[in-house]
DNA sequence: CGTGTAAGGAATTCTGACACG
DNA sequence: CGTGTAAGGAATTCTGACACG
C-alpha cells in the first residue's frame, strides 16, 4: 500500500511516516515513480513506533528495540551493540513510563468516579442538551 | 504540619503547594505568623491534586472534582453547578486519559520486554561498569 | 527532537468522450 | 459490445526547507 493508505489505517500523519523512515524506523520499498510501498506488516510496526514516540521514547532508542523484535528468538546473542549504556537508558525509560502510567491511571480513575457521580446526580435535568 | 513537611511527605514542590492554594485546591489554616498549617488529610488531597495536575487536568476542573469528593455521600444532590458543560468536559478528559494510559502501557510493556532481552543476552560481559 | 506547514513539481487516478473492429 | 486512447482535472505523493516549543 502507499503512504496515504497506511496513514489512514494507522491514523499516523503522513509527515510522521516519512519522518520514521528518515530515522530508519520504517523502510518501505520504492516504486519507479518514487512512491513509497509498504508491506502489510508495516501497519503493526508503524503503530508500535508511533506509540513509542508518543510515549516520549527518542527515536534512537526505538531503532535497537525494533531490531531486537525482528530477530529470530535463537540467533540473538552477541547481536546487541550499545551494551551497558543501552541497558541503563532503557531502564530509565521504563521507570519513567511506569510511574507515568501509574499517575495517569490514578487520575483516570478519579475522573471516572467523578463522572459517574455527576451523571448519577443529574438524572433527567435537561433531556440531553445536544 | 507546615508547608515544608507537607512538601517532603508528598514530594510536591513548595512552589506547587502554594499554587494549589492560589487556585483554591488546598486551603490550609494560617498561624498568626502567617505560616500555612496543613491537616493530616491534606497529604492525601495534595497527592490527588498533584496527580491530576501532572495528568494534564486544568485546575478549574479539579476544583469541582474535589468538592464532589468532600461531600457526605448523602446530601450530594443539587450541589453541582456547571451542569452539562462539566459533564462534557470531564468526559473528554476521561477519554484523553484513557487513551493515553493505553498508549503508555503499551510502550511500557514493549520497553520492558526489550530490557529483559538485553539483560538476558549480556550475562556477565563486564561486571557492572559502574 | 518531534511535528506542522507552505511550495513547487512529478506521478497517479478519475471521468466522459470518441474511435475501432 | 469490449477495448484502446487522448483530454483535462483532481487527488496523491515527492522533496527540501522553515518554524515552533
Amino acid at each position: 500500500m502507499r503512504i496515504g493508505e497506511l496513514s489512514r489505517r494507522t491514523g499516523i500523519p503522513i509527515r510522521m511516516l516519512r519522518y520514521y523512515e528518515e530515522r530508519g524506523l520504517l523502510t518501505p520499498q520504492r516504486a519507479p515513480s518514487g512512491y513509497r510501498h509498504y508491506q502489510e506488516a508495516d501497519v503493526e510496526q508503524a503503530t508500535l513506533v508511533s506509540s513509542l514516540v508518543r510515549s516520549g521514547l527518542p527515536t534512537r532508542l526505538i531503532l535497537p528495540l525494533l531490531r531486537d523484535k525482528q530477530l529470530n528468538p535463537m540467533d540473538r546473542d552477541e547481536t546487541d551493540d550499545g551494551g551497558d549504556d543501552l541497558v541503563a537508558l532503557f531502564a530509565a525509560e521504563f521507570a519513567r513510563l511506569d510511574s507515568q502510567v501509574k499517575c495517569l491511571s490514578f487520575s483516570r480513575n478519579a475522573v471516572q468516579q467523578h463522572l459517574r457521580q455527576l451523571r448519577a446526580t443529574r438524572v433527567g435535568h435537561t433531556p440531553t442538551g445536544t
